[in-house]
DNA sequence: TATATTCGCAACCTAAAAGTTGCGTAATTA
DNA sequence: TAATTACGCAACTTTTAGGTTGCGAATATA
């Protein structure tokens, strides 16, 4: 089951253990302490976050911290960038004129 | 039953349609036409996507013509700025330091 | 060595999401 | 007015996701 980085910040458990971990390396039982579920609940959206390599685990001992991986957030950035275009004024005024002439044709 | 942007953007196909109608709007047939999906899977898509405003509909007769809110997306844009300083090397250098320092201190 | 701790994996349950078919309504066209 | 077209809504089925409990392996501690 390879999963997809959007897939994976669709969760909010996800996200809040992304935006823990972009601070600070932690392992399962420290995230854990952060959310009122199970250690074992916590694990599985690891699982999910290691797979599509958004963390990465770092053993130390019988702990293992996982770390941020900001290379693959920047993937979701490149995604966005798509649509920067159509928050920047002069296209939103172009679209206008786009649907302007749409109704003209008619 | 309230949508969420990032639930929204977690369908291949939802985010096929949001490439699709940033560059022009569409009614639900047009988009259909795209995919191998009934129109009426198309048109649960849609709605997911103007529950949470990532989209916005325009009546024109018996047509109703999609229309790409960018104002929405840069929502996400907003939560991806909390990453940022994470890709930037000197941060990333910082986080190295942490690290040694967490290993020393033990 | 015995015990406790940290963790991943598998099995299981329940809720939600993706997709289908069928139907009703409103606007267009013949 | 009758037929067609575009669409949303509701009901239903199947798949997937989130969560739990229980277990075994590996490391640390007494």
């Amino acid at each position: 089951m390879k999963q997809d980085i959007f897939q994976a910040i669709s969760d909010p458990t996800r996200r809040a253990i992304l935006t823990l971990i972009a601070i600070q390396a932690l392992t399962p039982n420290a995230m854990a302490e952060k959310f009122e579920m199970s250690r074992q609940g916590v694990s599985k959206h690891i699982k999910v976050l290691q797979e599509c390599e958004l963390i990465r685990p770092e053993q130390s001992g019988r702990e293992i911290y996982y770390h941020f991986n900001p290379k693959k957030m920047q993937e979701l950035d490149n995604w966005i960038a798509q649509f920067r275009k159509n928050w920047e004024t002069q296209f939103n005024q172009l679209d206008q004129v786009l649907s302007t002439l749409k109704k003209t044709e008619k």
